[in-house]
This record gives C-alpha cells, structure tokens and sequence, in this order.
DNA sequence: CTGTTAGCGCATTCAC
DNA sequence: GTGAATGCGCTAACAG
C-alpha cells in the first residue's frame, strides 16, 4: 500500500471494504452482455421484459450506481448542466451578509429539475469583467463537457460567451433575455411588472409616483423603465423628474431618493428597481421619520428574504427565477434527449405581492 | 448526420468547430509523448524544464484543458468535493423565502478553496429522514466518487452517514460538531459563544436574561445551553424559568416568548438559539409595543442577511460557516495529495457582533 | 432482440 | 528523465 492510500485509509479509518459494482458484475450476475445491462440503464429499447427485470433485479441486489465519469467517457453525454454566474458581485453578495437571493432561487429550480433526470447542476463562477473570462469558460467546457450552460444576466447578452458556447457546441439558455439570438431566452414581463406597479400605486390614490432604475448594464432595467414610463403616460401622471437613476445598489439609492425628495413635489410612492434599493429608500424614510407607508409607499422589484421580512415588509415584485431556471434546466436536457416540444423565447409569470410597505396616498 | 446532432446543432446554431484538444494533440505539438504531457500537467517530477516549458508552450497554444472525467476514469481523483446537505429544510428555506444563510457561506467558503486547487464542489441534497437516504448517498458516491464529502448539521452525528462513506473510503469532515469520531472534525465554540452573549447583556445591567434553545436533534443545542447555564451561574443570575424550548424555527419562538413573558419576573433580555428565531421575538415584541432594546434586548445565534437588515438590527453570534467549509475542503484536497500538516478537531473562532438589538438595562 | 468490438482521454505501472 | 503498454467503466456502432 503506498502512502497517499495509507494515509487515506487512516483518516477514514478502515480500509474500503465496498469495491466497486461494475455494468460487468450487473451482467455476470444477470447472466446477459454489458450492452444488455446498458440498455436496460438507459431505457433502451429492444429489451424484452423479462430480461429487463431479470438485470433490475441484478442492478438491484448488487447495489449498482452507474459511474459519471465513464458514462461521459464512453458516450455523448455528461449528466451535468452548468450554471455560470458573476464572480464578484455574487462573491461580494455571500461576504457581505447582503445574502444573494437570485442564487438561492436558481439552485432551488436547477438542482430539483436536474435531480428529477438524472441530472446535476455544477454552479461555476467567472470573473466577467476580467480578460480571462473567456479562457475560464473555456476551461470549465473542457473539463465538465456539460450538456448544457445556463447563462444568468449581465453574461445573457454578452456575445463572447454565446460564441464560445457556439464554438464548443453547448446548448445553452439565456435566463432573464427576451432578445432575439441564440440561445433559447427565458424572461420575465418586466415591462409588465413595472405597470403592474404603477397601476397599483394609482389605484392607492398616488399620483406622484418616482421610479429608481437599475443598472443600464442591464436589459431588463430599460424595460422596467418603459413599463413604468407607459403606464404612468397611460394615467396621465408621467413627470421625468420623478425618475432617478440607479444602479441595483444601495448607495445608489440612498442618493437617488435624496435627489427624489429635493425636488419640487416630491413623490408619495417610491418604485426601486431592485430589493437593496427598496430597502435602502426604506431606511432612509425611517431616519427621516417618514412613515411607511402613511407618507411614503414603496414597491420593490425583488422578493427576497429581507424584503419581505422587513418593517413593514415590502410589497413587491416576485420574479420567476426559481421557475426560469427549472426551465432552463427541462428545456437543455430535452435537446440533449433530442426532444424539443418546447420552443424559444418563453416568458414565466411574476407576480406581485402587496404588502404593508403600500398604502393609500394621503397627501 | 442524426437526429439528436441535428437538434442541437440546430439549438446551437452553428456546426462544432472547436473539436476537442487532447493530450494526444498537445503531445505531437511539442514533439513529446503522452507521459510527459500528464507529468506536466500534474506538475510531476522528471520533467526538464525544458521539455516542460515546451509542453507548457504547446498546451497554451491549443487552448488544452484537461477532461475531468478521463482524469477521474484513469487515475485515482475525480477533482470533486461534494456538500452533503438535508433536502427537506433547504429546499423549504428557498421556497418560503427565508433564505438559507449556511447553504450560501457554505457555497462561499467551499467554492473558492476548491477553485483554488483546481477542485469543484458539488452541492448534493439528501432526504435524511428517509430510509432512501443511504440509497441516494451510494448512489451520489458512486457516479461522481468524489474525492472528499462535507458533512453539515445534523448529518454530522449520523452514524449511518458515517458508515456509507467510511466503507466507500471517502474521506469526509463533520462541520459543527466537536465530537471524537471517524471523519475530520471542524466546529466552533457553541458554548463559549452563548456565555459571550451572557456576559454581554450581564454588562449592560440585565439580570433576567431568557433563553430560548433549539432543537434537541443538533447537538450544538447542547452546547449552546450549557454555555449560557454556565455562565448564568458564573454571575449568580441562574434560573430554570428563564429557559424555554424551542426548535429553531419561527412558530416555536412564539410559543417559547409567551412561555417567558408569562413567568413572575419576565426576561429583560433574551438569547434566542437562532436567527429566526431571533426574529420572532423581535416582531413579538414589535406587536406588543415593547420597545427594542429599551425594554427587551435580543441576541441572535445567526448572523443572517435578514438579522442585520432587521430594525432594529439584531446584536448577533457570527458562526464561521465559509471558514468552517473552507478548512473542510482545504484538508479533504490534503489528504487526497498525501499531505496532512492539518489535523482533526479543530475549532474556529466566532465572532460576536453586538448591534442596535442589545442595550442597559432599564429596569 | 441481443452480443461483440472498439474506443472515449487520461493516469498508472513498468520498461528503457 | 522519458516512453510504451494497459485499463478505468461505459456507450456507440455494428453484427448477428
């Protein structure tokens, strides 16, 4: 026994007594070919049914799992899916406490649905704003050979990724992109959120109604922006100065909603385009003794953890990562399974959750 | 061309171009042989620099990036470390929106040690109250043979856990549990944390100070109460009234801060075994007018997102979850290198964070 | 419907 | 110090 395994073996202390199942010993013990038993893993077709029970039973007493690594070796397929993510801010979301709700919902809908065929979602960070994050990529291609790449916003619109991924002939699903391109694209209506929002706030009464944006990195902050400037055209309401720019940040929105409240009639509703911009206009009516929502509503385009548990919790904008995700997840397997009932450019329902950060407008 | 090719090709748009760069490729590209390639590329001995450095030449020109699963099928690693994690409460704490503070500084401190090495972790879900659970762990051990497991609350205890890996001779590390045993293992100071939070409020002047345990099934519970029983002796403030059962969810909270508010002379201050916890005497509090920390101080056993975020923000015990997975990744890699400067029962300090929930005693 | 053959990309063992 | 042979566990392509 050499050292490494020696040293292995003491600190799990006790030599392997399980030596691997094979497909070998699963045929010996049914007393059929490897390919058979193959088959029979795999739901082939051309297998009679009484050898398939006879090589389930055998997979069965033996405790048979097959091995990734010689399934991915052997054949066309990895059984893993990776989820790509920015490095920094999501490194940044962990250390900071700030928690990363946008993760958490991806890895609920990913790994669920990849469980459910057999499948793995290997989560990989990049550093997209650095000039390896092409090589990282490739690197990562190389070493898993996933079925499929799930790609999350800002990489859902960066052509060096879809190129890469094109070149290694990866299938892959933009989540949170209604663009054209390739790819299939998964989105939410965030236009329609944002009107959603607005009409709410104008039922309330509301008709100073002020808008943070997010991110102009981000498609989906334009389109926020739209859906809000539609419908607050559609009641009449639309003053530019009630719009201030933002970017998903907390700081950004303490400043926006010092800008908000400095002008001439400044808003009783705050729409933020992000949680943390929410929260932050929160805090700010809090130091300043405003109420919420008596003097100040306030709607939140994220529904994440400390949104929904502050004081009062927010009303907000539920979007469908969990369920982009799952999708994504359902749509990459089946062109693997060479299936494809489902089609491109799909987009899931958000919902909007009122809660007691909204009120009646009072002034 | 089939079918399944043509699908994803279609799906991804354009033919393969980038067919795979293999070590066989990188070989004749730097007039060497196969052997030498692996040697340098696990930094083996018996390689010339300059034999190396022409390799190393060959290997950056193609783009080469070794295939994880070949690596795996051939030799004696597969690069993976996999978390172990309890499906039911995980899932429900995405679902819910409660977030999952531990799974996120899991993914943290696991993800980057592991990325450093050149290893990934796979995070794994397990339904641990089923009698599937040994199943599906085997069944997870033998597809991806992971290198070394990471074992979380409250599966750290799990004798059948420990038995799988041990007889599949994976190394694994128990995080949160300061227990002698088979596996490395990694934890913090329960019960010096809780006295810390004793001595904290004992300073501001409080003598009634509650506290609310959590579930009997981890054994940190434990601790965590011999800890504050301890240290309540030390300042002559002990009183079994004062300790209400909990389970570290939200409901059980209400129900213990009843129990308390109920007694002769209710707490000034409470100790809540966990951040929801926490959490539920605060909104408990914040629903019967009693001023926080005027009237009741709080202290909270997690550091989450939604206990900072909260108002006020919670005074808080900082569990070194990412350093705790970090080290766990940092010694399974070691003991597959045949390395162990790093031995087992290592303990991590805490920190305590006191914050706007905590202050004198008024009463 | 089933079995045989070949090979995926690499590390390991042994020659030289 | 370097190279050649062997096999990991499985699937694909084909033969029967």
């Amino acid at each position: 026994m050499n050292n490494r395994a020696a040293l292995e073996e003491r600190h799990t202390g006790a030599p392997r007594t399980r030596q691997t199942v094979t497909i070998k010993h699963v045929a010996a013990e049914a007393g059929v070919s490897l390919q058979t038993v193959s088959r029979v893993i795999n739901n082939g077709p051309n297998v009679t049914p009484v050898v398939r029970e006879r090589v389930q039973a055998a997979v069965a007493k033996l405790g048979y799992f097959p091995n990734l690594a010689a399934r991915r070796l052997g054949g066309s397929r990895s059984y893993l899916l990776m989820a790509l993510n920015d490095r920094e801010p999501t490194v940044a979301g962990w250390r900071e406490g700030r928690g990363n709700d946008w993760i958490d919902q991806m890895l609920l809908g990913g790994m669920l649905t990849c469980a459910e065929h057999g499948y793995r979602m290997i989560f990989e960070l990049v550093d997209s704003h650095s000039d390896k994050m092409v090589d990282q990529i490739q690197a990562a291609l190389s070493a898993l050979r996933p079925d499929g790449v799930i790609l999350t916003p800002p990489h859902t619109e960066n052509a060096a990724i879809a190129d890469i991924l094109l070149r290694n002939g990866v299938p892959f699903a933009r989540l949170g992109s209604r663009t054209e391109g390739e790819g299939l694209s998964i989105a939410m209506n965030d236009a329609l959120a944002a009107a959603t929002a607005v009409d709410h706030l104008a039922e309330l009464g509301h008709k100073r109604i002020g808008f943070i944006t997010g991110s102009r990195d981000y498609l989906a902050s334009i389109d926020r922006l739209a859906g809000y400037r539609g419908a607050m055209d559609r009641h009449g309401l639309f003053d530019p100065a009630l719009v201030a720019e933002g970017d998903f940040g907390y700081a950004s929105a303490v400043q926006a909603f010092e800008t908000l409240s400095a002008i001439q009639s400044p808003p009783t509703a705050i729409i933020a385009s992000s949680g943390e911009m929410a929260l932050a206009v929160l805090a700010m009516a809090r130091k300043l003794d405003i109420p919420v929502p008596e003097a100040l509503s306030i709607v939140s385009f994220d529904d994440t953890p400390t949104v929904r548990m502050s004081a009062p919790p927010l009303t907000a904008i539920h979007q469908p990562i969990a369920g982009m995700t799952s999708l994504a997840a359902e749509m990459l397997i089946q062109i693997k399974d060479g299936r494809s009932d489902l089609s491109s450019g799909q987009i899931l329902p958000f919902e909007f959750v009122v809660r007691g950060s909204t009120g009646p407008c009072r002034s």
